[in-house]
DNA sequence: AGCACTGTTTACAT
DNA sequence: TATGTAAACAGTGC
């Protein structure tokens, strides 16, 4: 589900509530989730303390008293802080029995989301977290003429580049269409022919727009929601993602599949 | 009913 | 090495 503004709401809501929490106990209901060894996971997370909630991309990272949980939600994790028994069902994969009485559940309607823990001396040096590119909204100083030398002979569509965490990290499916068309770029150019000035541009933009996603709480376009109930608001300021027409020149947009991924552009405003 | 679609990532074949 | 496809899974809509 969740690009890196979305990732980024849940983090501040969750940061709400659980710093200093202590994990009592877990229950894990569908092993799937877990990357780890079972017995691994549990005994290296239970009865420690979450101390702060980071994120990187679209991972969320719960900095605990000794090493990390990594957390990614691919299309449609999502936390819930309720109070035990106040809510279950059958995508609940996942229990975190808290020491104040509460609980933080993972649900998980396509079971494709992955927890992991890491020591403190992993976390950014294996994968996956080591293997990510430029985050937008983190990263103030990028190295940019290394990052676009990544793009060099690249014969992907731009689009499938962009998709790609190793250069840029944060971006899916939704945002890359409204990157590209902020910065006029058309999503099917071949990768090795955007030129520095035009991948400048594409950082500015998705620095942009992360940020203003963030600032409307993500965007909510089939089932999104940072917490129980609570919907982003972004959906509102989407330029052509699921939209027919062009806000700029008004003619049809374009709606063609670029790796397997629906895609939404101008014609005549991306060259 | 059956098929196509979905905000992600990665394993595998070519 | 680079690229495209399929798979992990469940629900929704036509």
């Amino acid at each position: 589900m969740p690009e890196l503004p979305e990732v980024e709401t849940v983090r501040r809501v969750l940061k709400e509530d659980l710093i200093n929490r202590k994990i009592d106990n877990i229950i894990i209901r569908y092993d799937g989730i877990i990357e780890d060894d079972i017995n691994y996971f549990l005994n290296n997370i239970k009865g420690k303390t979450i101390l702060d909630i980071l994120r990187r991309g679209k991972y969320l990272i719960f900095k605990l008293n000794e090493g990390y949980l990594l957390s990614h939600l691919r299309m449609e994790g999502k936390y819930f802080y309720l109070k035990r028994n106040e809510l279950d069902n059958k995508h609940i994969h996942v229990i975190f029995n808290l020491d104040n009485g509460f609980d933080l559940l993972y649900q998980d309607v396509r079971k494709f989301g992955k927890m992991s823990y890491k020591k403190d001396d992993e976390l950014y040096n294996t994968h996956p977290l080591k293997d990510l590119g430029y985050d937008p909204i983190l990263d103030l100083n990028p190295d940019y003429k290394e990052l676009y030398k990544k793009l060099n002979k690249k014969l992907i569509p731009i689009k499938s580049t962009l998709l790609d965490q190793t250069i840029i990290t944060g971006l899916g499916n939704i945002y890359v269409d409204e990157v590209l068309f902020e910065s006029k770029i058309n999503p099917e150019r071949k990768t090795k022919d955007i030129s520095f000035d035009e991948f400048i541009s594409i950082c500015n933009s998705s620095k942009h727009i992360l940020e203003e996603a963030i600032k409307n709480k993500g965007t909510t376009i089939r089932s999104y929601t940072s917490s129980l109930g609570v919907i982003g608001n972004y959906q509102n300021f989407l330029n052509v993602h699921t939209k027919n027409i062009c806000p700029r020149c008004k003619i049809a947009l374009n709606r063609v599949k670029i790796n397997g991924r629906m895609t939404y552009y101008c014609n005549n405003c991306q060259r």
